[in-house]
DNA sequence: AAATCCACCGGTAACGTTCTCGGTGAATTT
DNA sequence: AAATTCACCGAGAACGTTACCGGTGGATTT
């Protein structure tokens, strides 16, 4: 039983007027005396009139709505970079469509060819863990839709994106770890092949050799994002001949596991064995003792790559960017040797 | 530079036949043979056919598109629900068009007004905490547009609505403080005038004078749902003469705030003085002493929720259904005096 | 006074799709 | 053999909006 809206016609009817007169007096154009537009901005009004999008969206070509692709909404970092995207669509009267992947590459592909690009603008992806192929990717890109990657990045396509500046970060929290006395650091990865994973890697490994530290295979485990794969790979590492005395996290949901790990050992974090994460989740600061971590500019991202991808749809041809937002290193009781 | 997508026409020209009948064949609706079926599916595979949602939309008067309006999205228990909601509209091919309303009445309101109902299908919303009227929501379902309310719901107004059973659970935690040996309990509340708030600060009420237990309004706090709020709450409790020896918190976060608070003050949780919590946010875990709390079904009100109104969708008439799923109590080390 | 200009408005086609209806020819019934 | 049925297909209108183009009448120019 839904209501017939009024539209463009019924307005053009009540004043007696043509429709085209209405369009363009609504959209305040070219072409329109003050008296007229007033008079039809009066009766839109008064009728409830709301435009429909479906039929802007045909003649245009360009409706106002971006879609946004997540492995998962669940944990502070994408939720923390989601709403800085509302953010700027909100200012800007976009929509958000949101779809989350569940970090699943077989969801995500399906999700992709779903997609249907003639009600939509453009295209922000984070992508999944499992990735295989970017070929889906590329193709929308070659179809002229614009799109812009963050934190997750498809390396190889040529786009714009957005990411924390995971080398820096990981350098300055191992340094910090070798700073305060720890001696043979550890690192929990993420999934290999992810682009972050990697530069965060590097960053420790760089780290490492200059200083001379030693960078033993065993101490670099790789396996999923969550508190549980952390809690496993802290696991691992203690049943090594040779226990590792530190170990720097790709992020704070997996650092929390470890501390778990350890307190259930009754090991003193931060004395025995220091530890230190990457994003500052609030349960860094709430988990005790409390972890140090390297602080992502989640909300930043999200502003930022939605900005882009606004650039992107009002020029065309638009040079891609790449842009990296520093981390800022956040000193607890997790690395200090007190 | 956007390429032009291939169009029913397209393919109708290719096959040369004409447009209704590739419609028809795509739809897999009557009067089409097998073999022409088949033709024209393969020459949409091949020129990449994607449907024009817009068209659709415009000639069925309904698109694919549920909007779903939170207060925000960075907190474990609407980025579950809303991963329960995106789990039933993907698997009914359902877009989710999202909005944060960041607590924010105004912004709310503005959302709405702003929504362009002939691109949606239905509505999905927990409303802002600082509700004012609730009148625009009124005329959206005068209009005819399917609206499910969860969580926070609107008291009166008559549409479905899915919320977890917050008056025995709150009972239940209450109950179980003093069941173990807590006698002056206190309730850091949330937001006056919002349902939950109400039902929850009711069955503390009663589980108090179930057990005869004193009731003081000094020990009743109504504030904000953050975790400062909760540490502000507390702060205030301390400063009473007569203090209490327990708190239930109305959600995990303000309950993590008397906890951060307490601990502040050298004061022995559990012990001491009792805390429980409401949600079973991750945090409830983490934080030491660990947050004993009602755990809530959470994803399960995010599928309940998107499939009541999938049926307010197809049916027409729907009766509104009021749908109370229970929580569960989760004992951890905050609620016990040993 | 004729020619030109300008502000304003209306008619029509188009966007991509679905729906309704009418029209084939072949198969089946009488 | 004529009448009826049936499976299949096409033409055209419609959904709500915008873009394009042409046409008014009045004011300004020459």
């Amino acid at each position: 039983m839904r209501r017939h809206y009024a539209t463009i016609k019924d307005i053009a009817h009540a004043l007696n007027i043509s429709v085209s007169t209405v369009s363009r007096a609504l959209r305040d154009t070219y072409d329109v005396s003050a008296d007229t537009r007033k008079l039809v901005l009066d009766m839109a009004a008064k009728l409830n009139y709301k435009p429909n999008f479906n039929a802007t969206g045909l003649v245009k070509n360009s409706t106002h709505n971006l879609a946004v692709i997540l492995p998962g909404i669940t944990n502070y970092y994408f939720s923390t970079v989601f709403t800085g995207i509302q953010e700027i669509a909100y200012s800007h009267n976009y929509n958000i469509i949101l779809y989350v992947t569940n970090d699943d590459a077989g969801r995500e592909l399906n999700i992709i060819r779903n997609l249907s690009f003639s009600s939509l603008d453009g295209l922000l992806v984070s992508v999944s863990s499992q990735a295989g192929s970017c070929d889906h990717f590329q193709e929308i890109i070659d179809d002229g839709i614009p799109v812009v990657f963050f934190d997750r990045v498809a390396a190889d396509i040529r786009t714009s994106k957005v990411m924390q500046d995971d080398y820096n970060g990981a350098f300055e929290a191992t340094t910090h770890l070798i700073a305060n006395g720890y001696k043979k650091i550890a690192h929990i990865a993420g999934p290999e092949g992810l682009t972050f994973t990697d530069s965060r890697l590097n960053g420790y490994l760089d780290a490492l050799r200059r200083n001379g530290m030693p960078i033993r295979k065993k101490w670099i485990i790789h396996s999923g994002f969550t508190q549980e794969c952390g809690e496993n790979d802290m696991e691992k590492l203690w049943k090594l001949n040779d226990k590792p005395d530190a170990v720097f996290a790709v992020n704070d949901r997996k650092a929390v596991g470890a501390i778990v790990t350890l307190k259930k050992k009754n090991i003193a974090v931060g004395k025995d064995v220091g530890v230190i994460g990457f994003t500052n989740d609030p349960m860094s600061a709430i988990i005790s003792p409390s972890l140090s971590t390297i602080a992502e500019p989640a909300f930043e991202i999200g502003k930022k790559s939605c900005q882009l991808l606004l650039n992107h749809i009002k020029k065309k041809n638009f040079i891609p960017e790449e842009i990296i937002l520093p981390g800022k290193l956040i000193v607890r009781e997790s690395s200090i040797r007190s």
